[in-house]
This record gives structure tokens, C-alpha cells and sequence, in this order.
RNA sequence: GGGGGAUUUCCCGAGCGGCCAAAGGGGGCAGACUGUAAAUCUGUUGUCACUGACUUCGGUGGUCCGAAUCCACCAUCCCCCA
């Protein structure tokens, strides 16, 4: 199987800027770049997704280029719904620190910051080099731009692709880049890029983009109650992102071993095929589970994981030596608190928003606590209702754990 | 510069002087059923001292017994004309 026939088959290829393309990416030896904007302080699912495609290429003899654009992010790229609000460049620096550290860790390349090619660009150079070569009905061609037209776009973020382009330019002219590759929505930056290059120079560089990665609705794949499941350990605990996976949709998990796994064609399609059998062993979630923890979060993350959701989805908290409980509840939001009445605590540890919520949940019968169903208002939190002396477990729903210390 | 329109609770969007904490939809959260899945059904979604009270409808200040609804000014956005 050649390497297009593989990213083809994986789901990989949403377009091509051309179908000499294909040849070029089963030959090997093309720089290619792909790039993200510093908006938050760590990558999410989503990103990892779509930065994978550099493993891919490189095995495939390819050289990758990272690019953390702190230039783009200053000035924001247009959603196609409203507006974005001006990013802080205090913290777009921060973020940048932090994105590049973490890249390194998970893609072995280089990482670039097109903040250092166009921070010193004068604006008539602009103009003259980058703007005189772009027409405004091209522009608004664009189909971001012409959503976002409805409820108004600033000069700036209209400007977006023409920042995207020059950095596609000057990573050709200066670093032999002639592939860019990304998600689907950046589809009209990239070929203004191209459309810059030719125009210029009149060389052919290329464009390719990954369709993105959703769930059965079409939502955008890496949300967990409405939170972005982050790569940073800290954000999103090996057991957050073990349940995240393996709570991942029967008709969706195949697709997502395709796209977030090196496993071969004939690993996934033997795995489908007992997955299609037993749907409910949930074997092919376990794997892509196993499969993204030991390559985020190291050897073991994925046994320790296995292992404190067994003990939790055990049922009775009680029975579990304290030791292991609390081994197993580390990566679970903790709270400390001084007893007395359960409306109190739970709003006190932020397991309810409010009081009328947490009168909701328990009349609802949502909440456990170590275990048992909290079955009133009335309870009262206190040194007879701790496990180990101190601790209080409290389960909200079917998944979500809390550890409380008595105070 | 001139004229017209818009700004509502997480989002979209109704409301146009009292019956409005504000229709409807989406999303969220929870319950049932299941496999910690999907689909479906149900409840809930401003706060609290919860059959009641309080704070909310871009901002500020007015009119009125009473304002999300009327007036003035300010801010932001959209459209048209210059």
C-alpha cells in the first residue's frame, strides 16, 4: 500500500491542491509544515489528531516543520461566526512557550514561530510584497469570510490568510517547504498561500487537508462536558482521557483507530471485525485507549488508568482499602471541608453550581456518597460518615468522582 | 457626514407597559433503559430562606403606581446614501 492509499484509507485526505500531489507524497522528500496559533496554554485531542499527520510523513521519508504562530495569534483568524475578542500578548508569549515545549515532547521536529519573519516587516513592504499580489474578490471568495461578513469582520482578521500566506512564502523561499498540510478548515488560507507563491515566484508548491475529526453529529471531536480534553497531563488526567476514549461512540471508534493510531490496516480491520462481533466488550475503545495513552502519557499511564476505573466502576467504595483508594482518586477534583450539612458541602467543593442544583440532583438520586445514595437534604456531613478516618468520596452521575477531606 | 435597523438569560431567538425569571429551539446537566456506547423517553437549566422573595433583558439616567418593553444620552454591530 503506498503512503497516499494509506492516508486515503485512514480518512486522512479531505483535498489536494493537485493530483501531481499523490506521486510527490509517495516519492518522499518534501518539507512540509503544519501549523497551529498559541490561543490556550496546551494542545487538546483535536490537535493531536491532525499533528500526527508528521509521524506519518516522516516514516514516509518527508521532512515536517512545526509552526507556532504567535504573529497569527495576535491577530486571530476568522471563525466565520463573530468576531474574536484581541488576544493579551503576554499571554500569547506564555502560550507559545508552552505549546512549543509540548510539541516537542510528543513530534520530534523542529518547531518554527512566524513571529520572527514578520514582527519586522514594514507595512508598505506589506503592501507592495504580499498585498499587490492577493485581489479583495479572492479574498471574499473565501467561504470563512463570507460567513462571517453576516455579523461584521474587522480589517484584521480579514487580513488573517494574508499573514498565513506569506508564512507558506517565506518557509518556501528560506526553508524549501513546498507542502502544507491542515485541517479542512484552512483550506482557504492555504491555497491563498499557494496563490502567492505562484504569483511570485511562479513555483508550484502544494496543499492538502485533513477532514476533521467528529462525533456521530458532527460535533467536533475532544469535547468532554463541554471541555476540551487537553494532552497536558496536568489539565486532563490519564484517567480522564482513558474514560474519554473508552466512553467513544461504537460507530465512531473504528474511524478513530484509523486516524489516532499507527496500528497497520490489518491490526484495525482484525479488531473491527471482533469489535462488530461484541460491541459491548468495547475492545476496539481499550485499544485506542491503550494505543493514545502509552503514547501521551508514557508506559503504565494506561494500566494505572485500567486500574482505577475498575476499582471505581466496582461499585461499593467502602470495600476498596483506603490506600488504593486514594491512589485510584488522585487524578479526581479534591475539596476540603469542615462537615455539616450536604447542601453546604456540595456547593462548597463546587460539585453543585447551587443550591437549588445540588436539591435537584439529590431528589434526582445523582449523587452518591462513599458509595451510597445521598438520600435528603438533610444529611449531614461529618467524622461518622468519612472512610479512613477523613475522606469523603462523592460520585456525581454515573463518572464523575470528588474527594473530599474532613477538615 | 446623513438615514434606517439591531443589542434579551450558555447559543439562536420570541417578547414591545402589568398575567415576564421572560415562549420556542439548540446545547448542557441529571434520571430511566443499556454495555461507563448509540438511539429513545423523562426531568431540569438566574439565586436564595424555593407555592414566596431577590437580582437579570448592551451601559447610564429619566417617565410611570409599575419598564426587557416608553424617552434621552453613551457604547458596539449591521445595512443604505454621501
Amino acid at each position: 500500500m503506498t503512503l497516499y492509499e494509506d492516508l486515503k484509507w485512514r480518512g486522512l485526505i479531505q483535498d489536494i491542491s493537485n493530483p501531481e500531489l499523490i506521486d510527490k507524497l509517495n516519492t518522499g522528500g518534501m518539507t512540509f509544515y503544519i501549523g497551529t496559533d498559541p490561543t490556550a496554554d496546551s494542545l487538546h485531542l483535536g490537535h493531536y489528531s491532525s499533528f500526527l499527520i508528521t509521524r506519518r510523513l516522516a516514516a514516509a521519508g518527508h521532512t515536517p516543520l512545526l509552526l507556532v504562530g504567535m504573529a497569527t495569534a495576535l491577530i486571530g483568524d476568522p471563525r466565520g461566526t463573530v468576531e474574536r475578542k484581541l488576544s493579551n500578548r503576554d499571554e500569547v508569549i506564555h502560550n507559545y512557550e508552552c505549546l512549543k515545549t509540548q510539541l516537542q515532547k510528543i513530534f520530534p521536529y523542529e518547531v518554527v514561530n512566524n513571529y520572527d519573519w514578520v514582527k519586522d516587516l514594514n507595512i508598505i513592504d506589506f503592501f507592495r510584497d504580499y498585498g499587490k499580489y492577493i485581489n479583495v474578490g479572492y479574498m471574499l471568495s473565501k467561504d470563512l469570510i463570507r460567513r462571517q461578513m453576516e455579523s461584521g469582520i474587522s480589517y484584521a482578521e480579514f487580513s488573517y490568510m494574508l499573514i498565513q500566506g506569506l508564512d507558506f512564502k517565506y518557509l518556501h523561499e528560506t526553508r524549501g517547504v513546498d507542502l502544507q498540510v491542515a485541517g479542512s478548515d484552512q483550506w482557504g488560507n492555504i491555497t491563498t498561500g499557494i496563490e502567492l507563491i505562484r504569483k511570485t515566484t511562479g513555483d508550484e508548491v502544494y496543499a492538502m487537508t485533513m477532514p476533521l475529526v467528529t462525533d456521530s453529529h458532527g460535533n467536533k471531536f475532544g469535547k468532554s462536558e463541554g471541555n476540551a480534553v487537553w494532552l497536558d497531563k496536568n489539565k486532563t488526567s490519564s484517567y480522564e482521557l482513558y474514560q474519554f476514549l473508552l466512553n467513544s461512540e461504537d460507530s465512531m471508534v473504528i474511524e478513530y483507530l484509523k486516524r489516532l493510531t499507527f496500528l497497520s490496516r490489518e491490526e484495525i480491520e482484525a479488531i473491527a471485525a471482533e469489535h462488530n462481533a461484541a460491541p459491548e466488550k468495547r475492545l476496539a475503545q481499550k485499544k485506542l485507549a491503550e494505543e493514545i495513552l502509552n503514547d501521551l502519557h508514557g508506559e503504565g499511564a494506561y494500566e494505572s488508568a485500567v486500574k482505577i476505573s475498575e476499582q471505581l466502576f466496582s461499585g461499593n467504595i467502602k470495600e476498596i482499602p483506603t490506600k488504593d483508594l486514594l491512589v485510584g482518586l488522585k487524578d479526581v477534583p479534591h475539596f476540603e471541608t469542615a462537615g455539616g450539612s450536604v447542601m453546604d458541602v456540595l456547593v462548597g467543593a463546587g460539585i453543585c453550581s447551587s443550591k437549588r442544583e445540588a436539591r435537584e440532583f439529590i431528589s434526582n438520586g445523582s449523587l452518591t456518597l462513599n458509595g451510597e445514595r445521598i438520600a435528603n437534604i438533610d444529611v449531614q456531613i461529618d467524622s461518622t460518615t468519612t472512610i479512613g478516618e477523613k475522606y469523603i468520596v462523592i460520585r456525581r452521575g454515573k463518572k464523575k468522582y470528588y474527594l473530599g477531606e474532613l477538615k
